[in-house]
DNA sequence: TGTTCTTTACCGTCCAGCCGGTATAGTGGA
DNA sequence: TCCACTATACCGGCTGGACGGTAAAGAACA
């Protein structure tokens, strides 16, 4: 029985990227199940038969961006040579070099704030992930100064688009990229 | 008749203080206009006379975060010597030289956690710091890439507290100081 | 006919904002 | 100095709406 490759998605793929939609574009105060029903073009009653509660729904939701993280960073991973620094490039590719990711990264945004408002113990496969890319930078060989540097300016930068607070352009962009990587090449 | 140095709080000052203490320990969602006046040891009537709403209130608080921020920076900036990096210097003593700075930072992300979630507008004041700080170290002479990185650094580790992701030991810490200080120095 | 999915209608709770009222402290005559 | 009036600060009950969740009745399909 093979996959349509374009099937239709089904009611609670559109549930949750319905969900998303909104967190995204209007807030996470605006994201109510019947609204959320509605996007996805079901009613509420419909979508409380695929996700009993609302925290049901942030949790599937939180798995769903966990799985997508780990993913898109196991190829960025893969992409790199081995030897020392290879978790940090990873994140920097994460970062710098896939313009597809900026895209998530936005959805990953809303998704975030949506569930740390709601309970920030849903955080917890974000909280393991960034521990096991932290553990393997160490283990990498990178020195502290420079993993912690790196990384966390990938991080800032993602707050300050979470928040909308500012958008580097390219060029301050393409600085940066080339600044973290000396950094790391240097190894100081 | 002079001012009693101690004087207590007057109203509109603790119910900032309840609302900015309930948000940071018991999240966003709990915020009420009523446990905000019973913690400030009011009515909600009261807290009504002062605030006209929960935007006011919201207002208010983020009002007197971005003046605290920005009294802060000021005071890390004027103790920093003039010359190329004096921004980013005074952004880094900000992050790691000041303990007391670490207890607002906490009390700042609920404050922006808070306002975020009721109206992403409400950040305009830390988006006008931002735009200010990040224009100041380019008018400084820091390379881009160096400034971008030593402040977006700085950001993530802010990131990573607000959502409790993970907590640098001192170590790391002070590796993470010596490497942006270091970078700052070199200048690219 | 039974199972899966969906709808409609409804309940209970929570909370922002409203409003009528109270008390205390001025203020301005007379 | 007494009185009438007003402003400031605060109280606490109420209500209307929003929203999470329930329940029971159908549609689609095997």
């Amino acid at each position: 029985m093979p996959l349509d490759p374009v099937a239709p998605p089904g009611a609670r793929t559109r549930v949750l990227d319905a969900a998303e939609a909104i967190v995204r574009a209007r807030g996470v105060h605006s994201l109510t199940l019947e609204g959320a029903a509605r996007e996805a073009g079901i009613s509420k009653g419909g979508l409380l038969y695929h996700f009993a509660s609302k925290e049901a729904l942030l949790v599937a939701l939180m798995q769903r961006l966990a799985d997508r993280i780990a993913a898109d960073y196991e190829a960025m991973l893969a992409a790199q040579p081995e030897g020392p620094g290879r978790a940090v490039r990873a994140c920097l590719a994460f970062t710098f070099d896939e313009p597809h990711i900026l895209e998530a990264h936005s959805r990953a945004a809303a998704v975030l704030l949506a569930a740390f408002h709601h309970d920030p113990a849903l955080l917890d496969p974000v909280r393991a992930f960034f521990a096991r890319v932290r553990a393997e930078a160490v283990a990498d060989g990178t020195p502290p100064g420079v993993a912690a540097a790196a990384m966390m300016a990938g991080d800032g930068l993602f707050m300050a688009r979470l928040f909308q607070l500012y958008e580097p352009g390219p060029a301050e962009l393409a600085a940066l990229r080339a600044t973290l990587h000396g950094l790391l090449e240097r190894g100081a």
